[in-house]
DNA sequence: CACCCTTAGTTTAAAATAAAAACTAACTTA
DNA sequence: TAAGTTAGTTTTTATTTTAAACTAAGGGTG
């Protein structure tokens, strides 16, 4: 240990640095977004990339808080469906040197981010995911790591609630049936995905209808306060 | 960037140490276990950890690598089921400082392990795992990485072929069947279970029987060559 | 204000699957 | 050669899915 420190410190000896990179989704018209920035700096300058930062080790108490940090500081969403991913870590992403990166990904409703496309100064935008990827090509390794992401998140739709958080607070059963229709790409049946719902029991109805479009007007639901995500034990 | 650099280099600004740890499953005597090394330096000196160690940034290509490294190290297996599971990083979990550990899990048929329960100069042993965790009281947060993995791989085991891998080489249906109900604590039934590893396609019948006891011998099996880690659609 | 159109939500009937049990097969030992 | 034991298959029954039809509740339109 004493003799490891006395070598020389250079990049191939001393630790790899660690990021925490961000996959946020949201529902931009209907459709599954991811929030990119480009950047301004080298290395990967003007390319487009996931929001992320170093931990700041002084600051974060843990891995999720400087998630959450990110995120807040990019949306402003500070309550958000948060999840890690996966950690990508060799000596070749970063040209600088070896490097770790802590992916998460995390799940809100467009209307609570406090952006628009172009409203800041770094340029900020919403691009629609189309497969399993995203029209520009990504700095780093990060078209790898949103595509593990979109993976996981398209995986975990098929059996899960996880889709609420992409709505906003309220919801009718139709809207969260067509997002799960979207980002899983099929038609599903209506009375079966009903029944999948009720069952699972993670949303309410509040009695106030809505939706008063010229037909029968939709029930209103909202998630159930405190309910975690839901797994059911079926493919939908 | 240039102005951080000049700040002193304490631990809190310098970024935070990477290790990787595993959680190594076999079979043992027809129960699950998990291989732990008893620490011969402080912190935590003499308790019980999961194999672990620094990323070697001059020798690891890449994350995986240095799972593999530590695992070859340990056990001299070198082609096991390697999972990434999670990453665990804060500032207490180490009391040196911030520290990140990503956790792998391994699954090995411990017949292929070289390393018997006290064989080696370190303490190396199997211990078996109890509902979500193991006897002794453990080394940094490995009790949580440990529990972590021991859900992933109970979560796994209900709708995935991840159980073959602590089988060895060859192995019988009845035998396969028996692993599953003793990782998930519950008997299945044999012609649905049968069912299932039959459309699933991930093993197939080698032309030479076995097993013979003083009745009828089963049917020997091996994992089909090149085939990945099956998911079922249900839960088994 | 009747009638049509559209979407919400429920019910029913047919098809497919799972669960349970019974059954047959193969081998050893007595 | 009969009994015991585990391997492996088949049959039967119950449950669940799937698909489709049906009812409900608006608004718009003539």
């Amino acid at each position: 240990m004493a003799g490891a420190s006395m070598l020389p410190l250079t990049t191939e000896i001393s630790p790899p640095n660690v990021t925490v990179d961000l996959s946020i989704f949201a529902l931009v018209e209907q459709a599954l977004h991811v929030l990119l920035m480009k950047r301004t700096t080298d290395p990967f300058a003007d390319r487009w990339a996931l929001p992320g930062g170093y931990i700041h080790t002084n600051e974060d108490p843990d891995v999720d808080a400087a998630a959450r940090r990110v995120l807040k500081d990019k949306t402003a969403v500070e309550t958000p469906y948060l999840e890690q991913v996966q950690s990508f870590g060799d000596r070749a992403r970063d040209p600088r040197g070896w490097t770790v990166s802590i992916a998460y990904m995390a799940l809100i409703s467009a209307a609570d981010a406090g952006l628009q496309c172009g409203s800041n100064a770094a340029e900020v935008c919403w691009w629609p995911i189309e497969d399993d990827c995203v029209a520009p090509p990504l700095a780093f390794d990060h078209s790898v790591i949103l595509a593990t992401s979109i993976r996981r998140l398209r995986n975990k739709v098929e059996y899960s609630s996880l889709p609420v958080h992409l709505l906003p607070e309220r919801f009718t059963l139709p809207d969260l049936q067509a997002i799960y229709e979207r980002i899983l790409g099929r038609r599903m049946d209506k009375s079966a995905f009903r029944k999948r719902i009720a069952e699972a029991d993670f949303v309410e109805a509040v009695p106030g209808e809505k939706r008063a479009a010229s037909n029968r007007p939709a029930q209103i639901y909202r998630l159930k306060p405190g309910s975690a995500t839901i797994f059911f034990d079926r493919t939908l």
